[in-house]
DNA sequence: GATGAATGAGCCTTCATTCAT
DNA sequence: AATGAATGAAGGCTCATTCAT
């Protein structure tokens, strides 16, 4: 008898590996042997589950901005949809969230970032996050402003999280989150008085 | 005796083609042979004048970087040490100035941002250059503001420029530079009183 | 699993051509992908199994002079340890047995001698080859001889063998073992009467 | 008017700065950049003076024999033809002459002579300058011993000379002249009685 | 399912040589 | 006479991928 459920063991484990690889020597270093060497596992492995290194690095960025997404998700169910500055500080916290501060996560995601300029797949994924980024904040703002100042505020508090994430990551002290969500929160609320 | 002058020809020349392949291509997929093509000449050269590709890198950040700051003090320059907002506003404008505003420069900046955090040549120009620009911010903040709350907001204003260009590098339209201005000018002004 | 018990069967392999290729175009001229093609196989499999070229050339030295060793080491184990004469005599037909006499093991002990005296590495296994073969020699004369005596005895022997094999080394007629071996015994014979 | 004799000053410049270079880094790591570096001149300056890389190292090659062959030859002018011990043991000392034991004379004597088995034009060099050593032996010898004798006797006494060469270019303590005259003068006496 | 031996293209670098000045 | 800029072949090494076991 085979084991059963090798796949859901060996994906997260290499998933895994490859973050802390990233984090470890940069994408531009984390080759297969050394992502293989970090799980443990051999080199074929990779290839048997992902079908290449390509694969592997796609899944990777795929759960990074999954986690990031279902964070949010669990922390605006909590709030009523009428709470509008409620909700907005819970997508901003989200983003602040403690996993998410993990020197392995803020590296893999900025590397990615970089490396989806030069890659239509990876671009598609970077592209349906920063959007629903965006489309989470103007969906709350618009019920209290007009359309187009929704969307102008939305970007804005959008670009300020990710340049306080661009910033942190490659800052010595990395990122302070309750700092961070102060800092959104201010803007947010000069805006909308 | 040999030709005269090469030194300064070929470094910018060397310099400038290697932006234009991290614009196709990708700092990852920035290679040598790539580089020394497009600038026309053999891949030796780029041993002769920088050493090796590391030292060609690094020059290369070193010029981005540099002609953002010398933009940004011709523009200081033309304004009164006591017009402290304007003063402020000639900052972001240079940070969202013409020339930094091509694909090859944007993408060349922020492939470097993502590579520094794995090279410590890179990191520390990087550095050098994120703390420039807060520093700048805050000595014309504190002209207003006790010394705690102007690097406060100079540090929001810093990741807010940093936020506008990453999110545009990698947008289909790019930055808009009047929207950007906009963008920080509402900030710092509802900031301010 | 893959195929099994390659590693054996692989190192010999590469070894051995790295002294065919020395013995036919120098060590300078032993490039990975000159020896991997003389033993037929691909260039990547020299990291493979030997983490470059410097481990390929240190494996060889080591075996080159190992089976020097133990081609002394068992001529020495069929005489009696009272028979001084012959055992020394032993010794140095050892250093001129057949196997050794091919041009391939000649030239490569020779460049490898040359190369030793800049490589640390190198130079510690040649040393510890060339100390040998002193002490083999003194440890028999000291039977029969003063410490001081035995020992310098022992180096002009050591001398004679060596100076043998480098000139023969270069001589087209290469080394003559019979002749070699009644010039060493006849300067032992004198100088012990 | 051009400056006269420079070839007289450069060639020799160059030359010594090969040996120094060689006993540096190992004639494997003598580049044209490197050598040009240490004589203090343009790396084109080689080729125009000797043709090439390979042109300056046979001419090196050429310099460090030519030499040992004056020292010895002045050695020999000075004894009479009849006193055949004394002119071996002057042919043996020219040798080990001091000029002979720097370490830069030894290592470069050494490189070339392992290079010299894959060279032609190295090789013939080479070989004039071993046949010399014997054959100024042999013509001692003959005055006292029977042809075949006498040629047997003079390569012994030629491998012993080369053997304490070879050995003390790789011994840490290099080469005592005082007792490698000795080794060798011993057993001239005990062979000729 | 899993291994790791094997491949060979591609990388960066070094180097002897050429040549305009 | 002398320079050093420029070339491009060749070097060793890394790497993602394949495949027999």
């Amino acid at each position: 008898m085979p084991k059963l459920g090798m796949p859901e063991i060996r994906r997260p484990q290499l998933i895994n590996a490859t973050m802390s690889v990233i984090d470890d020597v940069g994408l531009s270093g984390a080759s297969v042997s050394l992502i293989s060497k970090k799980a443990g596992v051999s080199t074929g492995i990779i290839n048997h589950y992902f079908g290449g290194k390509h694969g592997l690095l796609e899944a990777t960025m795929r759960t990074v901005l999954r986690q990031l997404g279902s964070i949010v998700k669990n922390k605006l169910r909590e709030i009523p949809d009428d709470q509008v500055c409620a909700r907005i500080l819970a997508i901003v916290e989200g983003n602040f969230d403690r996993q998410q501060m993990e020197s392995k996560y803020a590296k893999t995601w900025l590397a990615f970032w970089a490396q989806s300029m030069h890659d239509p797949v990876l671009y598609r994924i970077q592209r349906v996050n920063a959007c629903r980024l965006v489309s989470h904040l103007t969906i709350e703002l618009k019920k209290i402003r007009p359309h187009a100042e929704a969307k102008y505020i939305a970007e804005t508090i959008a670009a300020l999280i990710d340049g306080i994430w661009l910033r942190g990551a490659l800052s010595p002290n990395g990122i302070n989150p309750e700092l961070a969500c102060q800092q959104v929160r201010q803007y947010l609320e000069k805006q909308l008085n």
